[in-house]
RNA sequence: GCCCUGGUAGUGUAGCGGCCUAUCAUGCGGGCCUGUCGAGCCCGCGACCCGGGUUCAAAUCCCGGCCAGGGCGCCA
């Protein structure tokens, strides 16, 4: 873990201004910055102590910040023994300035440490720690996330966190480069999105309103209001009972919702995000993938597509039985995903199984143009040409048991010209958890919020 | 929400009716040690999820609760 953190700043852009050029910056460096050619300069590195060996005359204090570690050696001889006794008896994860001179040196692994001329306890930490950093026992997630102000001082924790911030980069660069303004609209609501999922209830003043579970019907509107393309970054609230390594009840969904065209246009723009999001991770975050032991697989464009048609036959060839118009089950989607292991588009699924605002078919209204898109048996994106036809829309509506009265600010977009238009939603989280590799979603947000984890 | 499994020092675990004054590691406190890099050695500290029950006897068996892990359903 030690031995991965060393080198540069990882993956900071090239117009960054130093964050030690500030006038009140307490250190001249990161620790990662501090290399064999500063050899006898004086430098200022800030930090949590990582872990102090003691061998009686000559001490090796780890000094962690955020890019990595460097060693402080601390000879008793030349810093007197009451500095030595100080230094050396500090708990670990306590926060230390030290000022010193760098030396070359051919012990100290990262060929490189620093004598210290003096040092300043900012805070000294309590013990026990209720987790260990340096510790070489492992601990349960459960644990990690009840502490998780020190879960995340891990450098293997921090790694899934600087790969998230270059994946939605990435993503968000790629949409910005395509023409999409990104808008945020209202969380609190007074009626639910697509019917189906469960809301969160909160007091709006005098009336009942309700946490958001989706933007899809605003950034429709949005479409009706000339704004042609557009993207949200934000979070979405699901009171589902679900509990389980895959669901979130808070997570952040990356919307998108583009006019004059189709489903295939929607999915022509989401395979190049989420290219480029994955090529920005691969460029900006070798040091942490390799923290994690990870090599995210970088798809070809385009994806492959295949119709929900084709995926019954599939699953059925393979013996599991899928009735047309239901769902694809996880057993249906893991004989799909066995033949497809990378990310592929699910189309022209059947109406019965898709919310209200999905176009069907001209040919076979019986289909509509929505899309999923997979990784090999995970969903993560659905998304779908949108019916931009009022009288239709109403009638879906109906159809699905949704009453067009509770939509009435939603319909009026769609009678005074509405554009075709096309759009998709992705969970952030999904998306962090495959790059990463992660096992559970919860490793893939700071602050979970799960059936039972309100706190912290 | 359903099914299965489990909750033992700060952390991760062993024990599964009496050999428990509860194992081991890590951590923490103290001591020794001038090149560690999972430092080493010596001494010490620290725990049976909560509530009922069965039994001469419960960490161990039974019931309820809470929490967790794995599967399923629903979803992004």
């Amino acid at each position: 873990m030690v031995g991965d953190m060393r080198g540069e700043i990882s993956g900071l852009s090239p117009r960054l201004i130093s964050p030690h050029r500030h006038p009140r910056a307490m250190r001249t460096h990161y620790t990662a910055e501090i290399n064999p050619s500063l050899d006898g300069e004086t430098v200022r590195v800030c930090g949590w102590v990582h872990d102090i060996r003691n061998l009686g005359g000559i001490a090796f204090l780890l000094l962690r910040d955020r890019e990595g570690i460097v060693q402080i050696t601390l000879i008793k001889k030349e810093i007197g023994k009451e500095m030595f006794k100080e230094i050396t008896s500090l708990p670990r994860e306590s926060v230390i300035c030290v000022e010193g001179r760098v030396q070359r040196s051919e012990q100290a692994r990262m060929g490189v440490e620093i004598l210290p001329a003096s040092v300043k306890v900012l805070n000294r930490a309590k013990t026990p720690l209720p987790l260990g950093v340096a510790d070489r026992v492992g601990a349960e997630l459960d644990t990690r996330l009840d502490n998780r102000f020190i879960d995340l001082r891990k450098p293997e924790v921090l790694a899934v966190f600087r790969i998230r911030h270059s994946l939605l980069a990435g993503i968000r660069d790629a949409l910005m480069r395509e023409g999409f303004i990104e808008v945020h609209t209202p969380k609190i609501i007074a009626t639910a999105t697509e019917g189906g999922t469960n809301l969160f209830p909160v007091r709006y003043f005098e009336r009942d309103a309700y946490l958001s579970q989706s933007p899809q019907l605003y950034k429709q509107i949005l479409m009706a209001a000339g704004f042609d393309r557009v993207f949200e970054v934000a979070p979405a609230f699901r009171a589902e009972e679900h509990d389980t390594s895959r669901h979130l009840n808070e997570f952040i969904s990356i919307d998108v919702e583009m006019s004059f065209t189709d489903e295939e246009g929607a999915m022509g723009v989401l395979e190049r995000a989420l290219v480029s999001g994955i090529e920005r991770v691969l460029e900006e975050r070798e040091r942490e993938l390799e923290t994690l032991g990870v090599q995210p697989h970088l798809p070809e464009l385009p994806f492959t597509r295949i119709t929900y048609d084709e995926c019954v036959d599939i699953a059925s060839r393979k013996g599991v039985e899928v009735e047309w118009g239901e769902d694809l089950s996880a057993e249906a989607l893991k004989a799909v995903g066995e033949e497809i292991p990378t990310y592929y588009f699910i189309t022209r699924w059947p109406m019965e199984c898709k919310p209200f605002y999905v176009l069907p078919f001209e040919d076979d209204p019986r289909y509509g143009r929505a899309f999923d898109l997979m990784f090999g048996d995970r969903e993560i994106t659905s998304g779908a040409q949108r019916n931009h036809i009022p009288d239709l829309l109403r009638e879906t509506m109906v159809k699905k048991g949704l009453n067009p009265k509770n939509f009435e600010f939603y319909l009026r977009a769609f009678e005074y010209g509405m554009p075709p238009h096309a759009g998709w939603a992705i969970g952030l989280e999904r998306i962090t958890m495959i790059v990463a590799g992660l096992k559970n979603i919860r490793e893939a947000t700071l602050f979970p919020r799960d059936r039972n984890r309100l706190v912290p």
